[in-house]
DNA sequence: GTTGAGCGTT
């Protein structure tokens, strides 16, 4: 049998759900299904891909039905190499049958990681962001809300200032918008070119650090 | 062709 039943959830009966991390990024589930069925039934397989590319994301999921047999997976396949890669093998967390792990029966029951040390590199990488849809959504709508406002305010004061609906006497009041922002400068400046170039940058004769008196720099 | 923490219907 090489695919499970791909309608989607296949039940939400008692049905336990090991979280299989660190995969390869060409392991499948066909190559994780002999692997967990020595250990009890496997219900389903189910390897996320990215829906984006496609591809595979390094991490799948495999059902069973007895918690005994998903313990016995776990302490069997967890750091077991497969396709050249220590894989680490855990309930899962979040998830259909989530609900049966959080009342405490399996929390406690696992005793404890074998020393599989993670990787200690948070680095910052969205990669998805069609999953944590819930608390991602708020926060980043106050924070587009925030960015409508103030790009709305952006447009509007260039627009009144295209417009100049406003008489001139409100520019120099407020002559904070009256003219270009002393005080902020171009993102690129500094890392690309300069916005303006002076006629010594011009002259690629002489080297950067003998630069001329042009620059005009007491 | 690349990558490497994490939690889900391709």
């Amino acid at each position: 049998m090489s695919h499970f039943k791909r309608s989607g959830a296949p039940e939400n009966r008692d049905t336990f759900s090991l979280l299989v991390l660190n995969l390869s990024f060409r392991t499948t589930a066909d190559d994780l299904f002999p692997l967990f069925d020595r250990y009890g039934e496997v219900v389903d397989i189910y390897i996320p891909r990215d829906r984006r590319t496609g591809d595979l994301r390094g991490f799948g999921f495999v059902r069973y039905n007895y918690e005994d047999e998903a313990q016995d997976a776990v302490h069997g396949l967890d750091g077991r190499k497969v396709d050249g890669r220590v894989i680490m093998v855990q309930f899962a967390k979040y998830g259909p049958n989530s609900e049966k792990i959080h009342r405490g029966r399996i929390t406690e029951e696992i005793p404890k990681p074998r020393g599989h040390v993670r990787s200690h590199s948070p680095r910052p990488r969205y990669r998805d962001d069609y999953r944590d849809r819930d608390y991602r959504r708020q926060s980043r709508s106050r924070s587009r809300e925030r960015y409508e406002q103030d790009r709305y305010r952006d447009s509007d004061y260039r627009r009144r200032g295209r417009n100049r609906s406003i008489s001139p006497d409100y520019d120099r009041k407020h002559n904070r918008y009256s003219s270009r922002s002393p005080g902020r400068r171009s993102p690129s400046y500094g890392k690309s070119h300069s916005p303006r170039k002076t006629p010594c940058e011009g002259t690629p004769s002489r080297p950067r650090d003998d630069r001329p008196p042009c620059s005009g720099n007491p």
